[in-house]
DNA sequence: CGATCCTAACTTGTATGGTAGTATGGATCA
DNA sequence: TGATCCATACTACCATACAAGTTAGGATCG
């Protein structure tokens, strides 16, 4: 059909788009999976007519959901000319990386001072299927482990609310973790990262929980670089090295 | 014309939406300034043909402002039932609140030991147009000046994009901030916090900027009982007084 | 051969029509 | 008098049509 440049072969692979739900948020989660699996890859054109045909309906939802991945900092409109994927930026990144620290920072904080044992229980078992996780290599069950941990944490400190404001920035964040899956950071090291913090807790020490949850979530900029080495063409073209052009 | 409850008799006041830009975008801002302003009150239904009758628009681009609102938490939509303003609660004031503190504190933290004398003379002359502001008893040049302090602030320690992502989540106080022009917090006392700020940076005191922040931004946490009580109408219904219910 | 202009095929933005679902008010019946 | 049922008038959501603008490529002219 479209003699264009590469366009992504089939999105709608696992989209069956139930209709007991409204149709934009599905499509918008979708294309969200997508981008951030990397089944897009950054600067690719999404078309809303031709996303729509993908899918199956019409423009609306699919101009609905590209206008919230626009929010997200994942896609860029330029009106009249085109919807493109964004590149991944060492910026953006480390600007989510320093608000997630902010606040789960703050949140561990709080929760040291309120912890109950029920919640120690429910995140040690959390660590439990982290390690059963990593044992078989399965890296999508751990990062879908992880993000329950921290999700978890947030909500005992009542403060879920701020956990839901933090996933837009977190989508920032999240293609890097998806390349990291070819070792960046060792599983186990995260792990243990995670069993110090809950450790911290269960001994009600606020300082170093904070520290804990601190070191945890600057393992990011230790492998930053080395992922952006690794996959250049995912991200923004350097600054200005100067012996690079045509 | 509609005999419907109470409608808002004019949105489009000082709305003369510019061809230059999209349609959309303009109906948001409008429509959350009319929110933010209380010149729309909670509980207030807000129709898609309604609001594109009065903008003189097609209803697409007021849709998209709903959205928009939704996502800011400022209105609720209800599929097949309607969009209402919500009302003001407690929860979320403080939840914004919350997470303001810990962003404008790790930037405070970060600024700390990177300022410069440029930035604490341009603070500082912030301050001077507040007291005038204050002299004058201009509250809102006082609110567009406070904004323009933290902002400087944000942009002063390269975190402008974290400014950014806290706009949604300010919203939520700003209708609190503007019901505090009835004086519940005094204007020198705000001013004296801002200076204390500006004070500790110039002195590069990380400890001290960072108290400075947190006791200037809990302030709000003090003055929304008396502002609840002032304007029960504008908050959620008390949860549960134990002497109401069953 | 080279630069310029113009046409045609895209793009997003907006307007309008149609559909499914919900709330409301009045008529009907016990 | 009271509760129940039903028709009507809303609502948000989706589909489709149109408009405004941009880009790419080919024809034309120098």
């Amino acid at each position: 059909m479209s003699a264009k440049a590469a366009r992504s072969a089939s999105l709608s692979d696992a989209a069956p788009l139930t209709l007991s739900e409204a149709i934009a948020p599905q499509v918008f989660r979708a294309l969200r999976a997508a981008i951030v699996t990397l089944r897009v890859q950054p600067g690719q054109g999404l078309s809303e007519t031709d996303i729509a045909r993908q899918f199956g309906v019409s423009r609306q939802p699919v101009r609905e959901a590209f206008i919230k991945l626009a929010e997200a900092g994942l896609v860029e409109i330029r009106p009249q000319r085109g919807t493109f994927v964004v590149p991944i930026t060492s910026r953006d990144v480390l600007n989510a990386q320093f608000i997630r620290e902010a606040i789960e920072v703050a949140v561990i904080g709080e929760l040291a001072s309120r912890t109950t044992p029920a919640l120690i229980a429910e995140l040690r078992r959390l660590i439990d299927e982290q390690r059963a996780a990593a044992a078989s290599d399965d890296w999508p069950a751990f990062l879908a482990l992880d993000e329950a941990f921290h999700r978890t944490l947030a909500e005992g400190a009542g403060r879920g609310q701020a956990w839901r404001t933090l996933e837009p920035i977190k989508a920032q964040m999240d293609r890097v973790r998806y390349l990291s899956f070819s070792g960046a950071s060792p599983l186990p090291q995260l792990i243990n990262q995670h069993a110090a913090i809950v450790e911290a807790l269960a001994r009600r020490k606020r300082a170093g929980a904070e520290a804990a949850m601190r070191r945890h979530l600057r393992e990011i900029l230790t492998t930053l670089p080395a992922i952006r080495a690794e996959h250049p063409e995912l991200f923004e073209p350097q600054h200005r090295s100067p012996a690079t052009a045509a």
